[in-house]
DNA sequence: CTTATAATGATAATTCATTATCAATAAAAA
DNA sequence: TTTTTATTGATAATGAATTATCATTATAAG
């Protein structure tokens, strides 16, 4: 009913080592070099078992497709908006209740800043 | 070569009306208290030339559909998790270098919040 | 090793927002 | 009012990401 592959370990190990939310287009690319045949059905049908099981989060940033990474801590992202590559970003503003009108309630937010990062600058 | 219609001016004034981004849907919806016949083909077709005249701005949240926005002053938006509104926030964080590491630089910066509006706290 | 069957990969099918088509309609000039 | 033609609206077509299909392959239990 599960079974190791070398597809899976492949697509883990593209995500893992990335360390940076992947396309399944950027999935694909890297899980390839280490099994050149590997088809994009596998490769989506991987993700959402990992997303399933809440291994996997999506990032998903504005007018874009999907991004993957396995879940950790609450973070940001940066996007660079010349390689157009996606960043993790450690840091966090805080608390920003303050910016909202007496009523709302925010139990939550995202961030995502854009520039250009250290390739690229 | 640019009639105005009735059509144009109920969807420009559902948009004005709202003071808040609508998706393409919720222009139909409201345009069409004024307009009753009114078609979605004609919804997107003045979509498209507003944003392409830069009177509307697109807010693109993360998974969802492009909504539509007259264009103003810079700002961020909150979602609320009950009705899916999206809500104008008029303040900002500031500056937000301090969050990345060095050899990045940040151009611009968008912000959504995530909560329960006034009306479904 | 053999067997049962989960998994794969090529690709057809699907989904769904958006765009194109075109006959009918209506704005605004004459 | 009449005429010209931009605009509309119903709907067919498109485009692009994702999913389903199914014959083939390969894992891992026996």
């Amino acid at each position: 009913m599960e079974r190791t592959t070398r597809q899976r370990q492949a697509i883990r190990e593209a995500l893992q080592q990335a360390d940076r939310p992947l396309l399944a287009s950027e999935v694909l690319e890297q899980a390839k070099l280490a099994v050149p045949s590997l088809g994009i059905a596998t490769v989506y049908r991987t993700l959402k078992t990992l997303v399933a099981e809440e291994s996997l989060k999506i990032v998903a940033l504005p007018g874009e497709n999907p991004r993957f990474e396995f879940a950790h801590g609450h973070h940001h992202h940066f996007c660079c908006q010349a390689c157009k590559r996606v960043f993790d970003v450690h840091a966090c503003p805080g608390d920003l209740s303050r910016l909202v009108p007496n009523g709302f309630s925010i139990a939550d937010h995202e961030l995502t800043l854009y520039g250009k990062c250290p390739d690229c600058a």
